[in-house]
DNA sequence: CGACCTATTGAATTCGTTCAATGATAGTGG
DNA sequence: CCACTATCATTGAACGAATTCAATAGGTCG
């Protein structure tokens, strides 16, 4: 059953349950905590069960810049395959849970089952999309609408509401994702409030007018491009 | 001898040979031709022989965004396993060429060929890796200097000159890709040639100080991350 | 050689940032 | 249960990095 939400790939009950017994080992996180830090050996991959995560760097200045966000169902540590190692650190940013997916394991099990090797390769290219998504040129008010429409939509995907979002990162982590100042996050989540798109107490956010914030957020959001 | 080129795991010379044989499809692009286009149905992927390519998409108001360029040695298409369709325009920026690599066939040889299977995650991770390069919040200069590093990082990856650059893109391209205007390109590029880190004559970039231009793109570097 | 396109350089403008102050919320301990 | 504190979010005003507008220079190709 945990196996299922990991990688919902369309396997055999019994697929699943031998996918559970070899690979899957549950893990609880605290709010804070690291999942790895860069620098670390990569060993295994992580499917979010519930929380939210955040990946980011620190760079010689010192400031943070945050280069993902994380959502139950996801695939966290696709980028460390390459190097062998993680260049970012991940945190969870609520109590969370994930599955840890030793890499040596399910490429193991992947060769007795074709359909997981085909959902593996799917998550992956969906990371390269969901990267995608922040890049481009845009306006500070485009990349907010789209940032919105892009978690309301990864949230639905796993089954979560889509209009009534809780943003489990803060305006700082936002606007850091962002690229602007958290005031900008502020004074644009206002703006949105002030012509009835969405209605925003802190972390509650309740999208009011889905189709006008995609229209802000025009073809910039990969699910309409 | 190309499939060598084209997905160079580290297969046994008659695996080498059977994958050609049953997988590659020697491809040649002039300047401006088309691979695909935003909403193509998903087949194949491509892996670059020579040449250089962007993908690009062009928004609701006309304007273009470049969304990653590609090298030789990369694939071409990751993006599109997860929607079975491109999300982006993919063309050449000089005469190129590609090998065609039908999905569906290097899916059923990487079955047989455990090499094969390893070799696809760690070059659709990387796509996640690089494509993370030009995302966080920096100024022009950084983001500047981190795309030449970068370049240059990924034209050594497959053999060619480090210092030596030959950019296929034109500046607009890379200011569209750098998200900033065509101007500033080139106001950043005199800037690092007065101080002497590079020598930039048109499409030409000579690295002078290696060293230099490394520590003004700083850890946004994904090789110095 | 002239027409055309791309690149460079200069001056004015602007979007978003930075600086600064205030307001709101949650957690702590008396 | 209510100060008290710390943190996070919001709002206002001044500033600045990069853009936009505008003009010039350089290369390419008929």
């Amino acid at each position: 059953m945990l196996g299922r939400r990991c990688l919902p790939a369309e396997l055999t009950e019994n697929q699943t349950l031998e996918f559970e017994n070899k690979v899957t080992r549950s893990k609880p996180l605290e709010l804070g905590e690291h999942l790895f830090r860069t620098g670390d050996a990569f060993h295994s991959l992580y499917a979010i069960h519930s929380g939210c995560f955040k990946s980011y760097t620190i760079d010689q200045e010192g400031r943070e810049h945050v280069l993902n966000f994380h959502f139950p169902g996801e695939l966290i540590g696709v980028d460390a395959v390459y190097q062998e190692a993680h260049s970012a650190n991940t945190t969870a940013l609520e109590n969370s849970s994930v599955c840890q997916l030793p890499y040596q394991s399910i490429m193991e099990l992947s060769f007795e089952m074709p359909e997981l090797h085909y959902q593996l390769l799917r998550l992956f290219s969906r990371e390269v999309f969901y990267v995608t998504t922040i890049a481009g040129d845009f306006s500070a008010e485009e990349r907010m609408a789209a940032f919105l429409v892009m978690v309301s939509g990864r949230l639905r995907t796993h089954g979560q509401s889509a209009a009534t979002l809780h943003l489990a990162m803060s305006r700082q982590d936002i606007a850091n994702y962002m690229r602007m100042a958290t005031e900008t996050v502020s004074r644009v989540l206002a703006r949105f409030e002030n012509n009835g798109l969405l209605d925003a107490d802190r972390k509650n956010i309740i999208i009011l007018d889905t189709k006008g914030l995609a229209e802000v957020a025009m073809c910039m959001n990969p699910y309409t491009r």
